[in-house]
DNA sequence: CACGAATATTTCTTGACAAGAATAGTCGTG
DNA sequence: CACGACTATTCTTGTCAAGAAATATTCGTG
């Protein structure tokens, strides 16, 4: 959970997971579209790779990177116990 | 979205809140109930205020912190648009 | 009104981490 | 098989945040 929690907690990292939540993408694609380097990027997909929250697959000399799904789930269970705090 | 992440990524904090999820609690029950020092507990206190975490309710010479319900709706409200990732 | 209990704030030190720049690895194609 | 496209890694540096220790603040009570 805390894992989790401090990979989304960086600010390029949470646009990097928004990006992927409508679909898996190429390094390059997020490289253009956030506007950052390249090897920030890929250091910042590494963090979440190890954190769990994506997974990679290999096209050719492209790395396409997708959201997993586990981690979202956890959060959301691990939330669940604050419901009550407004119901 | 980020503060709240940034909030609860640290471990001793997540723990604080843990621990206000079962209601109310003044400064020195969290202090021996986590075995931190007093000072820390405080600091992470005003760190989870900033965030809007947290509010607080003078008794006396004690101050009683409680969970707001606001940031924990937001983060649902978030994770709502990731359902679809395993739905 | 001095004292003690409860909590907050300040200062200092240290470790973690993100950005930048340079470099290295990988793979398809001519 | 050399080249270019795409991506990853390394190294360095600056910044920020957490912990420790000391001190300040607030408030009820004798």
């Amino acid at each position: 959970m805390i894992t989790t929690l401090r990979a989304l907690a960086e600010p390029h990292r949470f646009q990097i997971v928004e990006l992927l939540r409508d679909g898996p993408r190429p390094v390059g694609d997020m490289v253009h579209r956030l506007r950052l380097r390249q090897p920030q990027v890929s250091k910042h997909l590494r963090v979440l790779s190890d954190a769990g929250l994506v997974d990679v697959r290999v096209d050719a000399q492209r790395r396409i990177y997708a959201l997993r799904p586990a981690p979202f789930q956890e959060l959301e269970v691990w939330l669940e116990r604050y419901r009550r705090l407004w119901e």
